[in-house]
RNA sequence: GUGGCAUUGGUAUAAUGGUUAUUACUCCAGUUUGUGGCACUGGCAAUUCGGGUUCAAUUCCCGAAUGCCACCCCA
């Protein structure tokens, strides 16, 4: 016994194997980088997450969610690569953003082509508006999507370097009630999982506007200099508009006095921002105006939005408020860089891994308050037990029949003691078990047992179907 | 990408510079063979990896990997 369990340690040591070279980074530090396996075969990589089965249920419900609010409101579903041409993101997002500085999967393909995995998905979206002419189709173009993308970011809680996003992509039409559609889109969509979200929004104008304002707000930066932070003060030339969502205190007192970008929209995007607020307004949407939101990708042009939890304790806000579920806007300038038609578009995106974690954490919660109670929440649905290799054959053939009429049977017909599965009917919390033995076989009966009570009666199988509709509807 | 903290079975934990590393849950098998939620018995299963100090390291030191937190940024 001693002997098996030091060749299994030998095994499980030699599995590792780990090369440490000497390799110079940007900032030109010399670091020790691992290459090759860095641990054992049974890990995944950095940022990377497995879905495990106990949450996959909870994953399909935000996925269904999004179908059917996407779906009510006259999206339809597509889908792009995820593999695209790295150039497609750089000219869209923006050199100079960490997205595409940092942040890119990119790599060469075996032809010389440089690839890349996408980040985001409205760059595909606009790609494929051109590519299939679907400025010929009614206007607006209206999709919605979900799938992985990848950032090579520093993973922490509710960032990782594989995720998936929900989004939706409005394309050919500029009116303020495409941008509150999209915005109702998405805040429905949360509330239909239970989640309080509230919308912070902004409008950064067209793309004169900003210049304008910039200029604007770098002067005045620029007088306020010495008050700013480090940070920021790199920021004046590199990006201004970042200053204004800083977190340090002494960089807040200087925003608060800074020019806002609302007050340099030209006339006509004033008034149609004016309107989204309306339309928001009339929808019940709950907003925050929030000047100081900039995002960070450069297509966004006019409204831009992003959404978070509505959390009511003081101290869980500390925690999570600052981790946005989405966001989203308008990018009217996108499809017209990319080479096609001038076209106004507009979108959002919601973390679906940010989602999980609340929808976990809740779940959790109550699972507590149940157990404090002790109580069961017994599922509509039925447990087969099988004895005996004739019982087990037969087993099939009533599961099949059940399922035709849309019950849901648990088993585990590899089970052979009926001890064993009604433990896991109870642990899977079903109403009622069907036991099915050699003597019902013959007889051509089942035996239903309530697991609340444990009555237990006889039935017919034929009247199998019949009588589940009668006990669980 | 920068800084800080952490790393013991699947999960949660205890302990230690030295022969079989604690406990609970989970999982598997059983407690006279066709009845669950209790109890009992048995079983599977761990010191992240690499190097150093030492007669001896899971324990001390260094590095890596990974996770978490803050920043950067973002979904």
């Amino acid at each position: 016994m001693i002997k098996k369990k030091i060749e299994k340690n030998k095994k499980l040591k030699n599995k590792s194997e780990t090369k440490i070279i000497k390799k110079k980074n940007d900032s030109g530090k010399t670091k020790n980088v691992a290459t090759s396996a860095k641990q054992n075969i049974y890990s995944t990589l950095r940022g990377m997450k497995d879905l495990l089965p106990k949450s996959g249920k909870m994953f399909m419900d935000i996925f269904h969610a999004a179908e059917n609010v996407a779906d009510a409101y006259g999206f339809s579903y597509a889908e792009t690569p995820i593999l695209e041409q790295a150039s497609l993101f750089i000219r869209s997002i923006g050199k100079g953003t960490d997205v595409i500085d940092k942040e890119m999967y990119v790599f060469e393909d075996k032809d010389g082509t440089k690839v890349c995995l996408r980040p985001e998905a409205t760059a595909s979206f606009a790609r494929t508006y051109i590519n299939h002419g679907l400025q010929t189709v009614p206007q607006p173009v209206k999709v919605w999507y979900w799938g992985q993308m990848f950032r090579h970011d520093r993973p922490q809680q509710g960032r990782y370097r594989q995720f998936h996003q929900f989004g939706c992509e409005s394309f050919g039409v500029n009116n303020p009630v495409v941008d509150a559609e999209l915005v109702a889109v998405a805040y429905n969509t949360l509330k239909d999982l239970g989640i309080n979200a509230f919308v912070k929004i902004n409008s950064i104008g067209s793309i004169t506007d900003r210049e304008n304002y910039l200029v604007e707000l770098v002067g005045y930066l620029r007088s306020k200099r010495s008050y700013l932070s480090e940070e920021s003060k790199k920021k004046i030339v590199k990006n201004p508009l970042r200053i204004l969502d800083s977190k340090e205190e002494q960089d807040i007192e200087v925003i608060a006095e800074a020019p806002q970008i609302l007050d340099w929209l030209n006339e006509e995007n004033r008034k149609y921002f004016m309107k989204v607020l309306e339309y928001l307004d009339e929808a019940g949407i709950p907003y925050v105006l929030t000047p100081t939101l900039v995002r960070g990708l450069d297509y966004y042009t006019d409204t831009v939005f992003e959404l978070f939890e509505e959390v009511k304790d003081e101290t869980e806000k500390n925690e999570n408020s600052e981790i946005a579920l989405g966001g989203g806007g308008r990018y009217n300038g996108l499809v017209s860089q990319l080479g096609g038609p001038e076209t106004p578009a507009a979108g959002f995106a919601l973390g679906i891994e940010r989602i999980l974690n609340i929808l976990e954490k809740k779940a959790e919660e109550e699972m507590k308050q149940n157990q404090e109670k002790s109580n069961k929440h017994r599922v509509d649905a039925l447990f087969l037990a099988q004895l005996g290799e004739q019982a087990s054959k037969k087993a099939l053939n009533i599961i099949e029949k059940l399922r035709k009429n849309n019950f849901k049977v648990y088993h585990n017909l590899a089970k052979t003691s009926l001890k064993a599965q009604l433990e896991l009917a109870d642990k899977a919390e079903v109403k009622y078990t069907l036991i099915l033995g050699q003597k019902e076989v013959q007889d051509g009966t089942i035996i239903v047992r309530d697991m609340e009570s444990g009555i237990q009666e006889i039935i017919d199988q034929n009247k199998i179907v019949h009588h589940a509709q009668k006990i669980l509807n």
